[in-house]
DNA sequence: AAGTTTGTCAACCATTTGGTTAAACTAAAT
DNA sequence: ATTTAGTTTAACCAAATGGTTGACAAACTT
């Protein structure tokens, strides 16, 4: 047997599948077609994940456990409200142009499969907002922020981040621009959009 | 023969094939499901759209066209900036709340098959940005509102609106909240939005 | 060296799926 | 009453697809 050197067929047939299920989606995905790309025989996705199933929940939970920490860091870091914002936003754009089919990859499938979730969240994967809850609460107290709810904030947060890569074929269309010049809005994003919530919500 | 009556079948049809398909999406959709759910034989389907991709596609066309209106709203409707973010805002949630599939049915399609918008710009079914970008740049030269390009308000207008609930199933398990409180949330969020953009480009 | 374990492949299989066909049925038109 | 055109169905079909099997090879174990 080929010494295990690092499980090269094994990981091969993760990064094909993760290349194939991202791209096509759960349903549209072909078995065939991971093996192509893995330029591996067929019968090796069933020898290392048994199924299609299975194979697909292993890409499904690579993928997710990349984005956790990415947004564990808005809800647990110890800075301010405001270094929050702009640090979650300048790293997650980042991340995500690197990673372009993850956002819409995720969201489908969770949208497909909504229990998922309830999956995700018993496996302790899930991060919750109670303590980003508390903080924004303070601030509101304190005079700090303009009144708003916690949630809404976060959702907020979380949909001028993401939204702009999974809606980006709509986007594109709509402002009518091609890959690069879209590609730069994202990246001035990185600061555009910390600035516009801070806008918001701040008291001079 | 029945006259016409008014396409009884074949709206039966395109009903269930909405369903199926904007639940489903092309891929995973079965034509014998779309079938069984309009209570007719697999073989009507046929008859009346030709293909699984020609019915998709009536599908798709009604379905985007059913967001178009809506867009087209904010970016041509003849009032003020902010009006127009307020009513784009508050009509936007009211029509999705009860159409929950529509918007992700659409990105999904569109991210699955870019030729889509190709299409749907050709045949003019997009509205562009053109007039909103001028009415923008002005009111900041008329120092009404922050500076900021046209392009990046544009696209956290849309962000805040659709992505709540295309991001449905991540946000619910974030926030740790059921549907009704979810559902809710949604509601707020018809003046939420409003009140949080303008706060943030509007100069007092 | 013999035997065991692990890895790989080509051929095969059962099922599902989109799509077709030909016949039966319906109701208006002649 | 018969024709005619549209509508509906059951039975089929070919291709695609996820999955299995058995042979075989390449280490590792003893």
């Amino acid at each position: 047997m080929e010494t295990k050197e690092q499980g090269t067929t094994e990981s091969a047939i993760l990064n094909s599948a993760k290349a194939i299920f991202e791209k096509k989606g759960m349903a549209a995905a072909r078995m065939q077609e991971i093996a192509d790309e893995a330029g591996i025989n067929k019968s090796m996705l069933h020898y290392y994940y048994r199924s299609k199933q299975l194979l697909f929940e292993a890409v499904f939970k690579s993928a997710f456990s990349m984005l956790a920490p990415q947004l564990n860091e808005i809800i647990n870091a110890d800075t301010s409200i405001f270094e929050k914002i702009r640090n979650f936003s300048s790293n997650y754009v980042a991340f995500v142009l690197k990673h372009p089919y993850l956002p819409n990859f995720i969201i489908q499938e969770l949208n497909r499969n909504p229990d998922f979730v309830k999956k995700l969240i018993a496996e302790k994967k899930f991060p919750n907002i109670s303590k980003f809850r508390q903080q924004v609460n303070e601030k509101v107290e304190e005079g700090v922020i303009k009144p708003i709810k916690a949630e809404q904030l976060f959702i907020n947060i979380i949909s001028l981040n993401i939204f702009p890569f999974i809606g980006a074929p709509l986007l594109k269309g709509f402002i009518n621009v091609n890959d690069d010049t879209y590609k730069q809005l994202m990246e001035d994003r990185k600061t555009e959009i910390a600035d516009f919530i801070i806008n918001s919500i701040k008291i001079k």
